[in-house]
DNA sequence: CGGATTGTTGATTACTTTCAACAATGGTGG
DNA sequence: CCACCATTGTTGAAAGTAATCAACAATCCG
């Protein structure tokens, strides 16, 4: 899920209305963000109800943003990698709290700053508007995949959406079962199911619990279209 | 889920940082969109995979937004009524269709004005960034939901949605049970059923099948919570 | 090596879907 | 104005999927 997302970042936006705002993507941030911050695993980077003075971008590492329901259930909105901006809230307070997965660097945005840049040439809004857009792209595409799909077919997109930012077909989970139980909806138990199931039908490998080898990327995309 | 939104829309933008882009709401589409266009009753507005030259305010009636699986079951990814903006996607094609849920009114807004307003002025194009923002917010609220919940809870959020666009605590519900069954990942029967069960235990009464009175608004948040 | 964490597997339960029949509603034409 | 027909909505019974409860295995650290 990590790498495509920052490939599209990078590249000239296929969206040749906005295009033209979008192709020094790598301005702003370096005009106002100095050194990376880092954060050890499962450290707090802002909390639910934190005042929202930044947005972050991705160094390296992973962080998941999440959430919690009234009777304790958490709720994975995204996770994030290397290249990808998160916090993007609407109102003065954070209303997701955004996580560590594994140790990361982040470069913050002040939003602020992020403004002024904004002001002084429409680029700079441009590009946050196209940010904005890609985690709405991401919800959306999120919302169908929870609301539709069968616990196998959301396991399969989920592995193909982790594909896209490894090399090959070898996918390294940086996240626990819980992290993708509670990014999917599914329990821990349902997730390890479904991943053996994957496995005795030899769509995939596990080398380890958090080491899997693609073997018929085909299937996996058949599965969740 | 209508009305709130249309006033928040209206109103000072919460977020104190970009406040002042966002006073002057309503002046975006009325230079650049002249009378508003209509529709009837499930009739289409856009479909997937159409070039994407505009967005649309909707002036009266309803419109959902929806997308297919390769098997044919049907996604809403949202309901918009007066007030509300839609069409934000990226990319040139819609990778939604939008159809009139009811027979409605619409203002479009064309993009490339859009955009050459946001070049004029950083006021349109924070504005179109409020929008988008708005948008995110509400799908990832709709992911937690799709993701987390049981039908009676998803059926309980639905109804307080809908409640806010109302007046007082009559519910008129502009949609099919197909409809509320495809944006809540649930089957139509499972949506009468969810509806009959909350009747029985005296939170609402169902004057019709599609007026709702709701008796204990408090009983609804407790679930939905 | 030992203990805690993380992950897997089995059995049972609960919830939602599916399949099926029926009821209510709304629009149309006689 | 009423009857008819198509659409929409409701309800029941059976089946299926995922959750829960429980035990155990593997892995990671110190």
């Amino acid at each position: 899920m990590f790498a495509s997302l920052a490939q599209n970042l990078a590249a000239p936006h296929p969206n040749a209305i906005f295009a033209a705002a979008f192709v020094n993507t790598a301005d702003l941030p370096r005009r106002v963000a100095p050194p990376a911050m880092h954060f050890a695993q499962d450290s707090s980077i802002y909390e639910e109800g934190d005042t929202a003075t930044c947005f972050y971008r991705v160094v390296s590492g992973v962080v998941r943003t999440c959430r919690f329901t009234a009777d304790g259930r958490r709720h994975i909105d995204a996770f994030y990698a290397a290249g990808d901006v998160f916090g993007f809230e609407i109102g003065t307070e954070h209303g997701f709290s955004a996580e560590a997965v594994t140790s990361c660097a982040l470069v913050a945005i002040r939003r602020r700053g992020a403004e002024e840049g904004a002001a002084r040439d429409e680029g700079s809004a441009m590009q946050l508007f196209g940010y904005a857009m890609r985690q709405l792209e991401r919800a959306r595409a999120h919302s169908q995949l929870l609301g539709r799909c069968s616990a196998a077919q959301k396991m399969a997109a989920f592995l193909l959406e982790c594909e896209a930012g490894g090399a090959g077909s070898t996918i390294e989970l940086p996240m626990t079962r819980q992290d993708i139980a509670d990014y999917l909806g599914l329990t821990i138990e349902t997730v390890s199911r479904s991943l053996a199931q994957l496995e005795k039908s030899g769509v995939i490998t596990l080398r380890t619990a958090r080491l899997i080898l693609v073997r018929n990327r085909g299937a996996l995309q058949d599965m969740s279209a």
